[in-house]
RNA sequence: GCCGAGGUAGCUCAGUCGGUAGAGCAGGGGACUGAAAAUCCCCGUGUCGGCAGUUCAAUUCUGUCCCUCGGCA
């Protein structure tokens, strides 16, 4: 066994259905490790199955953080992701191990590694008066008032991104600054980790048949009573939780709107897009050392002497 | 067999009063600084069922054949 230096972490990337988590798990088996979830939907206790979890099995193998442990009513986000694994990053290598960063959000995985600009959180009632004020006017009419007062965020975001639009109003509203400002004040371009990044590349024809046959396992292993049991615990079709990828689906069977092949064609078609996003995003991360699910027996040892170096 | 209604993009269909066509969905590509499994953006050549006729020009009109779906036998 090899021990970690005292600032790396290693990272395990690409899009879902690659194999991240049991590769995560054969890595800990020669390096002293623990996995971090990196993944946004991992996070929600009440969907094991649906968002693909790791294991009881793989569990039982190393410690492994920031899973299942947050109800689906509740929200996590970049920032509050960032700084939950940041505490626990350094927790893992204070105590001599390597941190292994799993998962395949993009956005979660470059604001860990790169930093996010100090904004402040932005008080619930801002947040609700924009939310309400897109309602009624619309991602356009926002998108007009952006110009006015950050218009540089304004010419890079699409006028009907409503969700950018109206955070990068939040920002303006809650700190009297633009996001543009705050971008250019606190630049993320320098990785803060001694990184050693790995990514599972899989196109997607190759990787269709794998997703299919794995939403056919989940449906098999009880998705949609797992659906069902959150939905007596959280009736609320616009929680947070509900937003992954086939627990909508599921809840379409539960309500009665859709029949269970057609939620199966959904969940695959959702899955793919998210898939191609996925590609889409790791492909432009720099320093990302790119391989082939099933052709990666050379990567612990690549582990083991940047370890060593 | 007769009478209707159809055959146009992978699918569902629109349209062309004759000048070789366009929507939705599917599919493909891309963006990304606290909702990110989210939120958005861009991309449409297809023997217009086959053959023949009329015409400068036919997917459009005419004839005929083939196929599908109704109704009657």
């Amino acid at each position: 066994m090899v021990c970690a230096q005292s600032s790396a972490i290693l990272c395990l990337v690409g899009p879902t259905g690659t194999g991240k988590s049991s590769l995560a798990v054969q890595i800990v088996q020669k390096v002293e490790a623990e996995i971090v979830n990196c993944d946004s939907r991992q996070v929600y206790a009440d969907f094991p199955c649906i968002t693909a979890q790791p294991s009881d099995e793989h569990r039982a193998r190393c410690p492994h953080h920031l899973y299942g442990f947050l109800p689906p009513d509740q929200a996590i986000d970049a920032g509050r992701f960032v700084s939950l694994a940041q505490e626990i990053i350094l927790d893992v290598q204070t105590r001599g191990k390597l941190p292994i960063l799993v998962g395949g959000t993009g956005l979660y995985f470059r604001a860990l590694v790169y930093g996010l600009a100090p904004i402040p959180d932005i008080p619930p009632q801002i947040h609700e008066r924009i939310q309400t004020q897109c309602r009624e006017q619309g991602p356009e009419g926002l998108h007009r008032r952006l110009q006015e007062v950050d218009p540089e965020t304004a010419a890079r975001l699409h006028p009907r991104d409503r969700q950018r639009i109206t955070r990068a109003l939040e920002v303006h509203a809650a700190t009297h600054r633009p996001l543009s400002w705050w971008i250019r004040m606190y630049p993320c371009d320098q990785p803060r980790y001694n990184t050693l990044s790995f990514g599972l590349w899989s196109d997607l024809d190759s990787l269709t048949p794998i997703l299919k046959e794995r939403i056919e396992r989940m449906w098999a292993k009880g998705a949609l009573q797992e659906a069902a049991r959150a939905w007596q615990r959280c009736p609320d079709e616009s929680a947070p939780g509900w937003s992954g990828i086939g627990c909508w689906e599921l809840l379409q069977v539960l309500l009665g709107r859709w029949t269970a092949t057609q939620a199966q064609q959904e969940w695959l078609k959702n899955t793919r897009a998210y898939a191609k996003r996925q590609l889409t995003w790791f492909k432009k991360e720099p320093g990302i050392i790119w391989f082939k699910p099933g052709q990666t027996a050379s990567m612990t040892d690549t582990v083991q002497s940047w370890l060593e170096q």
